[in-house]
DNA sequence: TTCTTTTTTGAAACCGGTTTCAATCATGGT
DNA sequence: ACCATGATTGAAACCGGTTTCAAAAAAGAA
């Protein structure tokens, strides 16, 4: 059995090949006879078109790429990227793209495919996502490429030196820093340390949160209990251990792995969570659920960034002119045991 | 600036579409003098060729399927399918193949996409991935199908009811599950419990390699000392509690993160890892070594498994004749400190 | 009724490659 | 010097769709 082409479908029909196209991408002007005989051709044969002539023929392929670089460890000590992905793959069904997956496990090698994914046509547009620990644009190739050559791509997270003519969807990170902190404050918790990260824009927009909450309320921060880490649990273990001989009261850790990872360290000092030390983590990921005692964190919902993200780039692709918006998702404050507001509460 | 075809470098270099092919594919009849012409232009321009003409033209799109069914909740809370991504990327990338993912958030749309998918034509072959959890294959319509319209596709993890005529690729889990057991036998353990999954060919060939080891040993396998997870957390811990009253002196978890939580149960029953219960995993994952105390674990290297079931597809892609492996790969177990290994020693 | 105007349809060009076929050219054998 | 053989190349067909263009048919206007 030979497979079937738009012509065989033609000829059963008695129509021509057009014809037949046309039925297929919903033309308008078809007489009802014609397009039901077709329709009906087509439903009798189980007849789908061959994606890869219909992409030839239109010059779109309705595959859209993420790029993920780092693949080696980051991708999943940290539930982040999945989850990301995972609202990717949703919204790109719903809307029948194709999802091509690029992890890189070397700089070079992402080099050389990001340059043949790029010219190779293959490809409607590109999701990139950026590297949690540190994305420094000054050695990041592929964004003026795509933006010279025309390439239609959505940044997830904030580029660390944002401009109108890169788009880009992150949560808002400073909103978060910020409510963390106020709301260790408004618990009365008097030194607040903050565990966060630097050198990247996320670490970076969670501590001007922070910032901005102390100073707000009159206070000052205080060098001893910032510390920086790299979104791993050990760093957040580590890091949770320089800052307890300040005697901090409360922390808020800049995501929930490596508050799990202080929540360590407090253990291991013999304190407790939260009586001793008030902790607030960021991300609202599984392990925020299954830390004991259970985290309060301040939620994004990182499958809607993803989801979004697919959107974006799908209107980026469909109109003509520029659109290049830069969107920021709101976050919110989920109180469970680690923050002691219920204790607070109760007294 | 117009984008560059095989034309237009065939006219620049002064011969025909079909040498420009001829030189792009490594043909050898060609003179070498017009190699070098060509491919000085080919430099020179930049030019590289429209991945999806090439497709139609040689009905191979370079182009593999990775099927991850009930994307929702599996997908992050454990490691094992990031890993195995991981893996399956590496070897794509360097073999000059991309990725496309599917990820299914409901029965219906995995009907649908994966109907297209295989109709279409983009894809060259497809990997698909057990549920871990339940994968009844009598209810699983994609198999049969593409058995049937002969596409190329390689099963990672052992179909329930395996036969010659369907490829796969799987850890030894029955294997896993005798070391393991036969670890603590050797110890010297004496009341040896298990958490392993039913209904599902991992959790089932763990148990079976377990019962092997006691069997082996003159042993009956005691049903009041087996418990059946769903390889998260909370059934970890949930299944360790039920087993906890019988007073077992060690246990084999069917999974790490089964394991995780099989630890924190023993811990709220005040007693102590690996003194009063040794603990042994299975998968080797990070969360192993994150754990207190680290997890003695059976190594499954799931990055291999999924490089390795891209070479089988490839092979299986290149191949005219049918062929359709089985290949188990071994594992080996890690020693750490929950199996209390180190510490009988040294009495 | 006749002359636009709009629908409806098919033929053919096109998307950018690969591959078949045949023609030309160089080489080796006798 | 002559013929068989193999190397080298280009023209043209082809992959399976979409789209342009023009013609035929139907509808509306005068």
């Amino acid at each position: 059995m030979k497979r079937l082409t738009i012509s065989s479908i033609a000829e059963l029909a008695g129509v021509s090949k057009a014809t037949v196209s046309r039925v297929l991408n919903g033309y308008p002007h078809i007489s009802p006879e014609v397009r039901e005989q077709v329709e009906a051709v087509i439903k009798e044969t189980g007849y789908q078109p061959n994606q890869v002539a219909r992409s030839l023929a239109s010059d779109r392929s309705n595959i859209i790429g993420l790029v993920i670089p780092k693949g080696t460890e980051a991708v999943f000590l940290d539930p982040y990227f999945p989850a990301l992905t995972n609202g990717i793959t949703q919204v790109s069904n719903n809307n029948g793209l194709t999802l091509a997956l690029f992890i890189f496990h070397s700089e070079q090698e992402g080099q050389d495919t990001i340059k043949s994914i790029v010219n190779t046509g293959l490809l409607d547009g590109l999701i990139l996502t950026t590297d949690r620990v540190t994305f420094d644009r000054t050695t990041d190739p592929f964004i003026p490429q795509l933006v010279e050559r025309n390439i239609p791509f959505v940044l997830i997270g904030r580029p660390d030196n944002p401009s109108d003519d890169i788009p880009y969807i992150d949560t808002n990170n400073v909103l978060g820093g910020y409510i963390a902190t106020r709301h260790l404050i408004d618990l009365g918790y008097e030194r607040i340390a903050t565990v966060t990260s630097r050198y990247n824009p996320a670490g970076d927009d969670r501590f001007a949160g922070y910032t901005q909450a102390l100073e707000e309320c009159g206070r000052e921060v205080d060098m001893n209990l910032v510390a920086y880490g790299d979104y791993t649990l050990e760093s957040g273990y580590r890091e949770m251990k320089t800052l307890i001989p300040h005697k901090p009261d409360a922390v808020f850790v800049a995501s929930d792995t490596m508050a799990l990872g202080a929540l360590r360290a407090i253990n291991e000092a013999n304190l407790v969570v939260p009586d001793d030390i008030a902790v607030v983590g960021h991300d609202d990921l599984p392990p925020a659920v299954q830390a004991t005692p259970q985290l309060t964190t301040v939620r994004q919902s990182v499958e809607k960034l993803g989801g979004q993200a697919v959107e974006m780039l799908l209107e980026i692709i469909n109109s003509k002119e520029d659109i290049k918006r830069q969107v920021l998702l709101p976050s919110k404050l989920v109180i469970r045991a680690s923050c002691g507001a219920k204790r607070k509460k109760a007294t």
